[in-house]
DNA sequence: CTTACTGCAAAGTGTTTGCACTCTC
DNA sequence: GAGAGTGCAAACACTTTGCAGTAAG
């Protein structure tokens, strides 16, 4: 809070009630898509514009305050950089969004950086396939 | 092609040169996007829709004969289910897709499957970083 | 000759932008 | 007060859909 004030402050830019609004939303609901934020954020503010929801994320982003990542292929979530801890596995048959420790990407992370040069932003990473109730249909 | 008109009569479809045409394209261009296959597409039949794209790929992937992938926060882009013998590494900074050998991810598979239940769906990984010719400004 | 398929145009999502007004600093 | 930030409405990019005409079987 007073961390995100300084952060503003630092770059010449104004610390707001939608913003405010915006990361503690951001924090309340784990991953949430723009339109979900949206509706969060209303709650107490019920005058804010989609496009300042927008707006912030991006610059909450360029902040290095939240990330966010591709779980399907309509709208992005966000959450909080800091809770960064998990890879998503979403299950593209029923949808799920199981958390798992980063650590199973440990191998992976350090082949492609030994070998390929290419350092892994492990807060974009998904994982597409199908969880344990959904097995799937040998096809 | 002759895969695909049997395929399809196999569900009761039809085979027509749209549908030849956007397999052709899909193969031709690698990963690209519907616009781009449209317009690799209309180089022989101007004629061709967008939509008819869509459907096309829709129902080509439900074959199995392609696939795709979310490689930016646009479009995404297809190829052919059976050239996926790779992973894809996107840079954040300049945008460049790099193919490496799905070998790399074979440890976290393997976790995934293990301590998860859940079985990699490999044709939709696609993987965020920088390049090594983009290394990360320490952040 | 049946009905799957296509082209067209219109509508639906998700996101961005220009502008005048507002509020932080 | 100066100018960063907001709400609004309109534009944009990408995708889907209803329908009437076309063509594969």
């Amino acid at each position: 809070m007073t961390d995100l004030r300084r952060e503003l402050r630092d770059r010449g830019l104004r610390l707001t009630p939608q913003r405010q609004l915006v990361l503690a939303a951001v924090a309340e609901l784990g991953h949430a898509t723009p339109e979900q934020l949206l509706v969060e954020v209303q709650k107490t503010a019920a005058g804010v514009n989609i496009s300042t929801i927008y707006r912030t994320l991006e610059l909450l982003e360029d902040l290095g305050l939240v990330a966010h990542t591709h779980l399907n292929h309509g709208a992005p979530t966000y959450h909080p950089a800091d809770a960064v801890d998990h890879l998503h596995l979403v299950c593209r048959n029923c949808g799920s969004v199981t958390e798992v420790p980063l650590s199973v990407t440990d191998a992976m992370v350090q082949l492609l950086m030994d070998e390929h040069q290419f350092s892994t932003d492990v807060r974009h990473l998904a994982v597409f396939g199908h969880c344990g109730r959904c097995q799937e249909p040998q096809p």
